[in-house]
RNA sequence: GGGCGCUUAGCUCAGCUGGUUCAGAGCACCUCGUUUACACCGAGGGGGUCGGGGGUUCGAAUCCCUCAGCGCCCACCA
């Protein structure tokens, strides 16, 4: 037969894919008799692209859920996509005026159809392609975030927080972001260090020629300036209490007011207060009732309050600003300072105002107790644990949580005004209209008094309710999923987004779902390059996702990234690690083409092949143990790498090197079936990992019934091994290591044949292993001695000393110096231990145990010195 | 300004409750090899006084203190 010696992943991956999808193996359905696994996908973006991030985090995924198929849980992953609401819209907006068209010249409606239509062009792509990296969602299970279930819990949570009074509306300081003219919520702020400018700023006393100098990085809001404030212990300043200050350009005379908040070391020890346009600003406004005035227009242009530049935006109003101060005379000097902006995280060159504004809050700090409570004890267990501070830290300061957004795209709020001060709440118009009338006792009031507040809730609102959501729990909290899925098993995702979406569903968990929101949460690090820079496109250090799928095959892609990623650590991501995955694919698909090549003959089994089946056994089993070992605390690159080593190391170079016949050599049908067995017990504990090349070797390493597939079938149950047995094996290994080293050194090549000869107190011990020894060794004997032979290098096991004579092929020189070097670095060695026998508190205070190794070290190096020095 | 974490072989990292799995792994590197599964390979090899200093202890990569360097998160100093 002829497979190619080269594994074609392309090949094979969209076949296998296929065949797990007609079988409908990702499916799940409640199943009382099995115990319930489930993931939910943190849902990319609608309009998202598969990036490195995706494809680490869905790896790990799928390798978490393809392991508990195996183990016969109902293994279920949803996927489904998010409406990111902010980063679509902008989308959106963007693809609209690419047309032509302006998002202000739509009613909504329009607006929407276009999103939606966006939506259905370019929101499966992303699940497409999670699919080529083979993950085995349940896609009958697909999910929106704004699908009616899901809306629906948005709005019913809503409701039930207002009347819970969780949530209110408030006139507060919130971030602006002027290019998506919305609110965005702290943690969307980015803060960058940028170099700017601190402006000294003279204005005049009123009534006087004196004058009193401010610093400020943002001279354009000197327009809303609405007092002066020093410090009251700041003698430079003590003159100036009660007077007026002339805003220059405006000619606005501002009180000059005290109060302790101002740094007196910093510029110039007086500062200027502009409440509209800065939170601390506006704190000492409402503190000593000063007049607020906002110059800035939604979009972040100035407006008719500002007076002058009206139509400016920020940025050009400042350097005009700072211009025509100068040229007045009041812009004293300038100084360079670094510090931090606020940005929008969606719009990355915006930089956040902060603005006045009538917005929905969450009162957050009314719901944090469970969600507190059951991280720190471990109810709900991090992986790592370091990010119990975080969450701890983040939830014993959480700020009120502002959710309206001034966007269409999303859940609109379902709150509605009438009256003066009245607001109702309700899934409908008219349930809102019943809630009216009650609360404000007006019989009279109709639809038409009530105007339906215009803004939809933050995207994180709807993510915050999804595990309970996607179950349709909120609406109908006994339904039979709900009840069998929920909580969910484990949460991966990435860390950056532990107060965005993380501790928002294990608050909504608490208040509005039966429980917890999952079990444990498994925190993957961020991909990077290897110059430890995030992958951006700007930066062009993004590989190709797709790419490399086509590259390295989906296994070798999979294999790369788990190698290095250890939880919650970043992932600094070399390609050379999806090379070492193909690679790893290569060397199985060869290993499977060997087992496959041989003529089989019906005979027993020798020596060797007996051996070796049972060496590997153990060592599978002991491997095995270990895996599970690190699955349990989500060592995932740890698990891989036993695995890799067990296939590469114990199956490949080991196992098949001593059961392989000679050369057109016909091999026992016996060893060959112990072969297939061991290698289809590889491909299951490797299936997680790799799941293509593993399904497609099952599917050929033997004749199967229809539907037993590699997917389903029962992830090995580790039995109990010999350790003894394979330490002994271990030796035996050593030997031959030690025998090819020799050859090495003294240029013997590996086919010359040669002979050994064991001085031995057990030379029976190594008897059954003897054909294994000669074989991987090149021996033509093995023989016991009782002296060296001849011309020939010793080395020592156990005190069992073998001697492989050389002949002519080594120098006794050479012989001669390695023996006095090893001789000379024991000689240190036992100084060493000495040193600790002749300590009394060593031999008083170490336990027996301890004390009795270092003997027996020193016993084993002394007899070596004496056999080597017998050879001189 | 607060808080957290890191520093072990050229690179990326593992070393949990101090003493045989304690100096490790993978990759990289070097030597040899056209061995009939695989050069996407095989055999073999070199390489670290565990960031510096101090302390606790019979014994420290492991615990404590301190210094240095790095990273991250949070925070309204203009």
């Amino acid at each position: 037969m002829s497979i190619s010696t080269k594994y074609n992943p392309v090949e094979v991956e969209g076949k296998i894919y296929q065949e797990w999808l007609d079988k409908g193996y990702f499916h799940s359905e409640p199943n009382p008799e099995k115990e319930p696994y489930t993931i939910l996908i943190p849902p990319p973006n609608v309009t998202g692209l598969l990036h490195m991030g995706h494809m680490l985090n869905n790896t790990i995924q799928d390798v978490l859920i393809r392991k508990a198929r195996m183990q016969g849980k109902e293994a279920c992953w949803i996927p489904g996509t998010d409406h990111a609401s902010i980063a679509t819209e902008a989308k959106v907006v963007g693809m609209l005026r690419e047309q032509g068209i302006k998002k202000s010249d739509l009613t909504r409606e329009e607006f929407l159809s276009h999103a939606w239509e966006w939506k259905e062009k370019y929101g499966g792509i992303i699940l497409n392609q999670l699919q080529r990296l083979g993950a085995s969602c349940d896609w009958e299970r697909t999910f929106f975030t704004m699908d009616e279930k899901n809306s629906d819990a948005v709005e019913g949570v809503f409701i039930s927080y207002f009347k819970k009074g969780l949530v209110y509306r408030d006139y507060k300081m919130v971030n602006w972001d002027p290019t998506a003219q919305t609110t965005i919520s702290n943690e969307e702020v980015i803060y960058r260090d940028i170099d700017a400018a601190l402006y000294y700023v003279e204005y005049t006393i009123e009534g006087s020629d004196e004058t009193v100098t401010i610093a400020t990085t943002r001279p354009e809001t000197i327009l809303g300036d609405t007092a002066i404030c020093i410090n009251p212990k700041d003698e430079r300043y003590t003159h100036l209490k009660g007077k007026k200050a002339i805003v220059p350009l405006v000619n606005r005379a501002i009180p000059i007011i005290e109060d302790d908040y101002v740094d007196i070391e910093f510029g110039t020890g007086c500062l200027k207060v502009t409440p509209a346009h800065d939170t601390n600003d506006y704190d000492l406004g409402q503190k000593h009732n000063l007049e607020t005035i906002d110059i800035l227009n939604d979009d972040g242009t100035l407006n008719d309050q500002a007076q002058f530049y009206i139509g400016e935006g920020r940025e050009n109003a400042r350097k005009l600003i700072s211009k025509e101060l100068k040229e007045l005379g009041s812009l004293v000097k300038t100084e360079n300072l670094r510090h931090k902006v606020g940005f929008s995280e969606r719009n990355p060159d915006t930089a956040i105002e902060p603005k006045l504004s009538l917005q929905w809050f969450v009162d957050m700090q009314k719901l944090v107790t469970p969600a507190l409570e059951n991280v720190l004890n471990d109810n709900i267990q991090f992986f790592p644990e370091k990010f119990k501070n975080t969450y701890k830290h983040w939830l014993e300061n959480i700020k009120d949580w502002p959710i309206s957004r001034q966007l269409w795209w999303g859940q609109q709020i379902p709150a509605y005004y009438y009256g003066e001060n009245g607001v109702a709440v309700g899934r409908t118009a008219e349930e809102a209209l019943e809630m009216a009338k009650r609360d404000s006792g007006n019989d009279k009031l109709t639809l038409a008094d009530l105007k339906r507040d215009e803004d939809v809730v933050d995207t994180w609102f709807s993510s915050a309710l999804l595990p309970i959501s996607v179950f349709d729990g909120f609406r109908n909290p006994d339904n039979e999923e709900y009840k069998y899925y929920y909580p969910t098993q484990v949460l991966v995702t990435g860390w950056d987004i532990i107060f965005f979406w993380v501790a928002r569903m294990i608050i909504s968990g608490y208040e509005f779902g039966k429980d917890k929101p999952f079990e444990k949460v498994y925190f993957t690090g961020m991909v990077r390059d290897l110059q430890r820079r995030k992958m951006s496109k700007s930066l062009g250090n993004s590989p190709d996702a797709l790419g490399l799928l086509d590259k390295y095959g989906a296994d070798g892609v999979r294999v790369g990234m788990l190698l290095s990623s250890a939880a919650g650590n970043d992932l600094l991501f070399d390609e050379k690690l999806c090379e070492q995955g193909r690679n790893f694919s290569n060397k199985i698909w060869n290993a499977f083409r060997l087992i496959k090549s041989w003529e089989t003959v019906d005979a027993p089994q020798d020596q060797t092949a007996i051996v070796a089946a049972h060496w590997f056994e153990n060592r599978f089993n002991e491997t095995l143990t270990e895996i599970d070992d690190l699955f349990s605390k989500f060592r995932l690159s740890e698990a891989l790498m036993a695995t890799y080593k067990l296939v590469w190391d114990d199956f490949c170079s080991w196992y098949l090197e001593l059961i392989k016949p000679g050369y057109q050599q016909p091999i026992s049908q016996q060893s060959v079936t112990q072969a297939i067995d061991f290698i289809e017990q590889l491909m299951r504990v490797l299936h997680p990992f790799m799941p293509f090349i593993t399904e497609e070797i099952w599917k050929n390493i033997k004749p199967r019934e229809d539907r037993e597939n590699l997917i389903v079938s029962d992830w090995p149950t580790p039995k109990p091994f010999d350790k003894s047995q394979l330490l002994i094996v271990q030796e035996v290994f050593e030997v031959i290591s030690n025998i090819r080293n020799i050859r090495n050194s003294a240029g013997i090549s590996p086919k010359t044949v040669l002979n050994l000869f064991v001085k031995s107190d057990n030379f029976d011990t190594y008897k059954s292993y003897q054909t294994a020894i000669k074989k991987l060794a090149n021996l033509e004997e093995i023989e016991a001695t009782e002296n060296k032979i001849g011309n020939s290098t010793t080395f020592i096991i156990n005190r069992n000393e073998f001697f492989v004579p050389l002949g002519d092929h080594a120098s006794a020189q050479d012989q001669k110096e390695d023996s006095i070097k090893e001789i000379e670095r024991l000689k240190g060695f036992i100084l060493g231990i000495d040193k600790k026998l002749n300590n009394d508190r060593f031999v008083n205070n170490a336990p027996e145990q301890v004390i009795s190794l270092e003997r027996k070290k020193k016993a084993d190096a002394e007899a070596k010195i004496a056999i080597l020095e017998a050879q001189l």
